[in-house]
Formats: structure tokens, sequence, C-alpha cells
DNA sequence: GTGAAAGCGCTAACAG
DNA sequence: CTGTTAGCGCTTTCAC
């Protein structure tokens, strides 16, 4: 059942029928479709690695994470499978957990003849890293962070940082609190972005910034919930969190609710993501859309394939999304 | 920087670089150190798509999944693609969303020519497409669900149920409600476990079972939210909800608070996963070890490769967690 | 122990 | 329009 195999039911030599499978031009119609049928009568599948090595390409892009089980990579995976499906290419998956994987990674470079170009999804990569991929002679493109000057999408995180602490502000809170969530994984832009925002939306209020009010910690929620508590101990607590993430928001709620404050009553809280469960949590957040960064990833991957111009940075929107979980600070008397 | 240049660096023809490097016996000690050497100073790496062809296999498994940005998926995906790493295996993924990505993938069969095996990650076939699939040519391994009389890892959804059925049950609980989560592309056998464990856990308490207290809805939070409200709506509302997933635990949770209602107070809830966000939400659950099947999908799959015998059928435990939204059932005037 | 040569399945000139 | 002829990069008899 390959090529030899069709050809001769087609009693066509084998360049002939891999012309007519490719639907090269200059082929007769009717030699065509007899291919074709005998194909079809065989079953026949090309072996990609056969036309790969031929050819010099894989028809595959490696995609790269450092994990799986968190929404937005769960998510922007999504958005990229679909569009290299859709463009008929494979898609390698390296999912780099823990430091040996990926120094592994960095060493063998293992997608450099496995692959068209790599996408790294929402994975930061330091300096000796960066170097190694530009030995691996393939397009790369990021995704959900910068790396390099290789092209890449993702959000403002800047700006998202800002429509979370705008909001805030406009509802009328002065004393705000900020749970950064480090990533190792992650671009360190990611929660210097979010950062940046904080202090500078707190400076545009007019607001000095306490140091307290900035705890930092591990992604996770219940690295938000210990982090509220820490905040909840303070001599003057805040009257409003914004959480770099939903996962974290979600545990800051909580320690909120296990130690009887009402939410947004007492305290708001505001999140960045739009998880799927902060709608039923009813948890304000500022939304970005993952998948949809997933997909331009792949546009981008496909374009730079193409030899099309690609853009170098591409932004999606965010969205601010209010729910039940902010508002109004208490008033000192006020309802 | 292929095979040809390595040879010629340490002086040797291809055939005994090739035998080097790839550890075959009959080399000279000092020949192997030499072409690992010139392999090394070059960067070298093979090409896995020459080396495949030569040899008649990929060295890729193609992994099948309906969802990703579900937990159980990426945790699954976790698992799996790390033993498979360890294992110098390449992971191909296809994640089959739309009907008509399942069509064509069934149609065309594209992991044929391109794994050496493919697993099915809680990926539930039907008649057709189990028979497209016993003329793939290469092993078939299912996770999370039962594929035909391929081998397969999960856990027993029948006494994952009955664990949750048992402790409402012995918390004194009479009138409870079942949250079914029909998911299209899951094993149909998945539901039908949850829901004979209900059933016959009822029987066996000496219940009869009450055909309003059952709501079948498709798997996410807000179905969950949704199947919820009609349940208080009943004229005699159940004094727990037993759900087929935590997320729709979840949902349900959201309902019954919004509405006012005490859990476990007025209510108990229950789910199945031990999704992350149940444990910060306090959610009492039946954990299920996702990683792990994935991990086993794997070795399976390894094993099948080597030639090993394999457990045709694999079965992880699952445990009983109890947190916060499960007690007793409001005593009729009793505290 | 090592080299020469023949392929694995497909594509791409180059002739006809 | 179609067949012939070389490879793509690697492995593997089969000799030496």
């Amino acid at each position: 059942m390959n090529l030899a195999d069709v050809a001769r039911r087609a009693g066509v030599s084998s360049a002939t029928a891999s012309r007519a499978l490719s639907d090269h031009p200059h082929v007769a119609a009717a030699t065509r479709e007899r291919v074709w049928q005998a194909a079809r009568d065989l079953e026949y599948v090309a072996s990609p690695d056969a036309t790969g090595l031929a050819r010099g390409t894989t028809g595959r892009v490696a995609v790269v994470v450092p994990h799986l089980a968190r929404w937005w990579f769960g998510a922007a995976l999504e958005g990229l499978s679909g569009a290299l499906r859709a463009a008929g290419l494979d898609l390698l998956l390296y999912r780099l957990g823990d430091p040996a994987a990926r120094q592994a990674f960095f060493d063998e470079l293992p997608a450099r003849r496995r692959a068209d170009a790599v996408v790294l999804l929402g994975f930061g990569v330091d300096e000796r890293e960066r170097e190694r991929l530009d030995r691996i002679g393939v397009g790369i493109v990021a995704a959900g962070t910068r790396v390099g000057s290789h092209p890449s999408v993702s959000i403002d995180e800047y700006a998202a940082g800002r429509q979370a602490m705008d909001h805030l502000l406009h509802l009328g809170h002065r004393r705000i609190g900020m749970i950064v969530a480090a990533d190792p994984d992650l671009d360190l832009a990611q929660p210097a972005g979010r950062s940046a925002a904080y202090r500078a939306a707190l400076a545009d209020a007019g607001i000095d910034p306490d140091p307290d009010l900035t705890a930092t910690v591990t992604w996770s929620p219940e690295c938000g919930a210990r982090a509220m508590s820490g905040l909840l101990g303070l001599a003057r607590p805040p009257t409003a969190v914004y959480a770099h993430s939903d996962e974290i928001a979600l545990g800051a709620l909580r320690t909120l609710r296990r130690a009887g404050y009402r939410v947004p009553g007492d305290v708001s809280v505001i999140g960045i993501d739009d998880h799927p469960l902060a709608a039923i949590t009813d948890l304000s957040t500022v939304a970005q859309p993952a998948a949809e960064q997933g997909e331009l990833a792949a546009r981008t991957v496909l374009a730079g394939l193409a030899g099309e111009p690609v853009d170098p940075i591409v932004t999606v929107p965010t969205r601010l999304v209010i729910r039940g979980t902010s508002g109004r600070p208490p008033g000192p008397g006020a309802s």
C-alpha cells in the first residue's frame, strides 16, 4: 500500500502517481482520476516521513509548553492545534515540566530535524536557552510571552493590569493589595507588566504604594489563599485585592469567605484571565482570549512557512469583566 | 551536519558511524568514541524521518483527545507526555474537537503512517470509528475510556460513584439528587457506570429512586448550575446532590449559595474528579488520578511496542475526599 | 571491526 | 503529459 502499488494499479509510473496525488499541474485529467481511484481502493496514505525526506520538510510543528493542566495552556493549545490541523500540519508536543527535561531539550534540540517550526507557548526562556534556540534552524514564534526578537502574540500585560486597577480605583478603593504570580516558567515580562500597572495606576491616583500590600507567590490557588491571609493580618488590611491571575484570586476569595469577610462588601477582589470557573464563581476579572492567541500563533507560523511577511508583535485585546466580587469600598459609616 | 559529515570527520564510513551512534555491539571502543566526539562537535541530531524510513518505525505515538481545556485531559496528557518523553518517543497530538475534524481523522487515518501506536485519551468512539481504527495497523490503547477490546486504563466508574453515594447515604441522606454529565465525546460507559452506582446505592439502602431527582446535562459548570435550579424547584427538593463531575458540582454550588441555601447545612454536594479548584472550593469529591492514567497508558504503549505482554484492562483506584460540602441532612428539628 | 551497496517511500529534475 | 533517473539521510545485510 505505498505509492508504487498505487502506480502499478493505475498503470502509470510512480512519478506520475506522485504528481497526480499532489495535484501537480501537468497531469491528464483522466490519469489523475485513475490514480486517485487506485489510491482510494488501496486506502493509500502517503508516508510523511518519506515525503519529508524527499522534500526537505517535515509537515510538523513543535509546540513547547511548561504546563498542560492549567487553563491558559489547554485553551491556547486548542486554538493552535485547530489552526495547524486545518493547514494539514501535525503538532508535535513537547511538555518540558521539570528542569531536567528542559535542559535535555535545549541541549539536544530534538525539534531541529523533526519540525518545520517551533512555537513556544507561555514558555519563557533564559539567555542560554534563547541562544540555543537560535541554532535550531527553523522559525520560532512565541505565544503568551516574548522570546528575544522572534515573532510573538500575546496580550498587553500592562494594559490588562491597568484595566483591573483602574476599575478598583474608580470604585473608590485607595488601599489596594496585589498578589503577584511569579511563575518561573513564564516570561519574566508577564508579572513585570502586571506589577508595573499596579504601581502606575496608584501613582496616577496619587497614592503612595505600601510595600506591605504586595505579596509574591507561585501560581496556585493555595498560594493565593495564603497570600490573602497575610494581607488580612496587616494592621490596615486592603479594601481590595488585585491578583495576577484568576486562580490566585479564587484562592484569595476562599480565605476571605472563610474568615467571614463579605465580598465585595468588606473587600473586593479582581483577577486576570477569565478562567472558566471565574464565571460561576462570579469573579470580576480581565478576560484574555487564550484560544485566539494560540490560533494567531499558528497563523504566524503558517505565514512564516509560506515565506510571507509576518507581524513581529501581535497583541490581542483584553476586556474588563465586572462581576460580583468587586464593589465600592466600605464607607466609614455610609451605606 | 548529517551522518555522512560525522562519518567523514571521524574518518569512518557512514555505516560504522551509524553503528557507533546507535550503540551496536561490534564496534571498536576507540572508533565509537571518535564517532561520538565528531557527532558532538557537529551538534549532530539524527533525522528521525530518515531513521524511521530505513527502520520502518516512526518513533512517535499519536494521542487523540476531544478536549484540551478541561482539567482531566490536561493532567492525563501531562502524565502521558512525561512517560513517552522518558522513553524517547515523540508525541503527536490530534485534538478532534468538532465532528468534521473527527470525521476527517477516521476517514483518512493520518496516524497510520505517522506513528507507531495511538492512544485515545478520554475519547469514546462509535461503532464505525472503532471499525476504522482496526485498519490503522498500529497498536491502540485507551485511557479514561474503553475502546473495543483494546488495552485500556481507567478508573472503575461504578466504584467511584458508589464511594460518593455511600458517603451521602452514611451521612443519613435519603433524598439524593443526581446530575448526570453526558459528554458525547466520552465513552458512554462513563456516565453509565456513575449512574448505575446511584441506582444501586439507593437500592441497597432500600430507597425508591425518584426520577425527578435525576437531571442530565452536558459537561459544564453553567449546566450544573441550571440543573441545580431545577432540582431546587421540586416540590420536595433533595437534601444532597451527587454530581458526575466537580465542574458540575461547582456549578450546583453556585446556584445553592445564590439561592441562600447553606452548604452543607441545608444541602450537601459531592462531585467526582478532585479538580484542583475543588480543594479551594472545599468541595467533597471522589479523587481520580488523571496524570497516573496517562502515565499508565504510556507504559502500556511502551510494553506493546517492546512486544511484551500487556494488561488488557488496568484500573486505577479512586479515593473519597471528604471536605466541606457534605454533611448530615437537616434534621426535622434536631440540631 | 569496518566498508560497500542496496534500499526504506517519495519527489524532482530531466528527458522524451 | 509521462517515464527515467537520482537522490533525501539513515540502516542493514553481506563481504572483506
